[in-house]
DNA sequence: TTTATTTAGGATAAATTTGTCCGAAATAAG
DNA sequence: CTTATTTCGGACAAATTTATCCTAAATAAA
């Protein structure tokens, strides 16, 4: 479904909103500990969501990634999706055909539509705000 | 969302099926034709299916690829996919954890869950014949 | 200013998916 | 039986995704 990049960016992305809430800042090296990925290859990927405006990251020491508190709970999935894998998810036929729309569909067309549209509604009315908070509260996890 | 593998294998099932309901057998190179897949690797995942039992393969002259006239209604998407791709987009946390279920959840577990069932219950319902009958009569295409 | 620490970013490698090539096996027809 | 045609299946190649490594740049603190 996600790219293992989308998988790692979310995962991250949540660890790092839970921090943020506390006004504390993460090393790549933590996050990559504590959600349970490849620290070199969640760099690229943190690198990537800094450069969208996600996440904000400070070299140095005392350096580290962190989230705007007031953007928490207006980040949604949908964005750090976005972010990573661009929209090759949201747009373009399920069976790959280029010309494809509901005047020339493919034959899956309309079924997959429908399917992908509720994939986007979940995703636009998903926020990092209510992810991270099941998380601080001990409702949900990222490891293993 | 699909595999490449897995969109020509579609594509070729629901042409193959159209002309086995006139009673035609047809050639590997006018599927991949007709379906604008790659032949050679077309090739391989036709091997697959009918592997699997989902089309019958002949050769020599005359030879080429086929489905029961009876079975195409009982085939269902969802046989074509899991034919390919496996189980791997039916099962698994959508971030990837190990450890993911009910009651130890990722964050995105519900959500997650609620769009993968919907798309299981579209290819269980969905039938060969009528994504063949739907290319049959002009109201859908499969190339280009 | 020097040093230690942390992210940025380029080069490279491994793994997987996608795709090609070609000889072998089967088989229909002359 | 021979030949032409078609799928089978193994080896190989290209492209993409996943992952690592290393140096540079920034920066906080001694």
């Amino acid at each position: 479904m996600f790219s293992k990049a989308c998988e790692y960016g979310i995962k991250a992305t949540i660890y790092i909103a839970v921090k943020s809430m506390r006004q504390e800042r993460v090393s790549l090296k933590e996050i990559a500990e504590e959600v349970d990925s490849p620290v070199a290859f969640t760099a690229k990927i943190l690198q990537s969501l800094a450069k969208s405006g996600i996440i904000d990251s400070h070299k140095g020491p005392t350096g580290g990634f962190q989230i705007e508190e007031t953007k928490i709970d207006t980040i949604k999935l949908h964005d750090i999706v976005h972010a990573i894998d661009g929209d090759k998810i949201f747009v373009g036929c399920g069976l790959g055909l280029e010309q494809c729309d509901a005047s020339q569909p493919c034959p899956v067309h309309d079924k997959f539509v429908g399917i992908r549209d509720n994939l986007k509604i979940m995703l636009k009315n998903t926020s990092l705000y209510e992810l991270a908070t099941g998380l601080e509260i001990g409702l949900t996890h990222l490891k293993r």
